[in-house]
DNA sequence: ATGGTTGCACAGCAA
């Protein structure tokens, strides 16, 4: 089986790319984040007609989540169980487009938007911890109920958990994605079970999953690691090669994020 | 070319 993550900055702006893509990397299950619409918005059709069967949440122009999927999409579950909602001043707190869960060809697969930090200062921040925190406890929960459960954790982590997965640190001194926080919230994620499946196959100096539109980020190669799938110990057994599509963030029209994909054996 | 990107409520915010 063939699964990949993608964060695609709009799913309607992309929806030639996605499909294009779909067709030529023969996945059987992709997680896509950052679909920027709506549930009537989604082009749903377009996907079923290529054999996929897709779950989406989205509430608005931003965030948004979803699965497609060729081997199977039962179980649907939007949100993780303990999931924080945004309160935005004084607003009624909303439970953002950021996580939804499937089983596909027998994993649990979970397609994750994590908050953006945005600052160090940034009340965005804490939201950010607390949402990756109690993503931890419910995933932990998952692998105490059943230790050989066949679980996926993927999509746009926005954290930098190693000084090379950006390309100069220098630049992130004061910044979100590299901070000792947030690193350390990904490393509780890896010490409950949880294993970076793609670094293995894709080690670095120099390889990242995102470039910044501006700046010229891509061609000079100055770019982040964000992206991971993060496998329970029975899924991590089963990867037998992973890759990150750089050639996908070329071009016109391309997202600002490449995919990255994992074998896994039968 | 004194800016430099893209996407969405098309205006200013988010990434």
């Amino acid at each position: 089986m063939r699964l990949a993550t993608w964060n695609v900055n709009s799913i309607r702006s992309r929806a030639d790319r996605v499909e294009a893509w779909l067709q030529r990397s023969d996945v059987d299950v992709l997680a896509l984040q950052e679909t920027k619409c709506k549930a009537e918005q989604f082009p749903t059709e377009r996907f079923e007609a290529l054999g996929y069967e897709v779950a989406h949440v989205g509430h608005s122009q931003w965030n948004g989540v979803a699965l497609l999927s060729r081997v199977g999409l039962t179980d649907v579950e939007v949100g993780f169980p303990g999931m924080p909602w945004w309160a935005k001043d004084d607003a009624e707190p909303v439970a953002e487009a950021r996580a939804i869960g499937a089983t596909c060809g027998g994993v649990r697969v979970w397609s994750l938007y994590v908050p953006n930090g945005r600052s160090l200062t940034d009340p965005h921040l804490d939201y950010k911890l607390a949402w990756l925190e109690a993503l931890r406890v419910s995933a932990a929960g998952w692998l105490t109920e059943d230790a050989e459960a066949q679980v996926a954790l993927v999509g746009d982590w926005n954290i930098a958990p190693q000084d090379d997965d950006v390309w100069d640190m220098a630049v992130f001194a004061n910044s979100t994605h590299v901070s000792p926080p947030e690193r350390a919230a990904f490393a509780a994620m890896v010490e409950a079970g949880f294993a970076d499946v793609v670094r293995p196959h894709t080690p670095g100096p120099g390889v990242y999953t995102y470039w910044d539109y501006t700046q010229l980020r891509f061609p000079r190669r100055e770019g982040m690691r964000i992206d991971f799938v993060l496998g329970s110990p029975a899924l991590a057994r089963r990867v037998s090669d992973a890759r990150i599509d750089r050639e996908e963030r070329k071009g016109k029209g391309a997202s600002d994020h490449a995919p990255v994909v994992i074998e896994l054996a039968d």
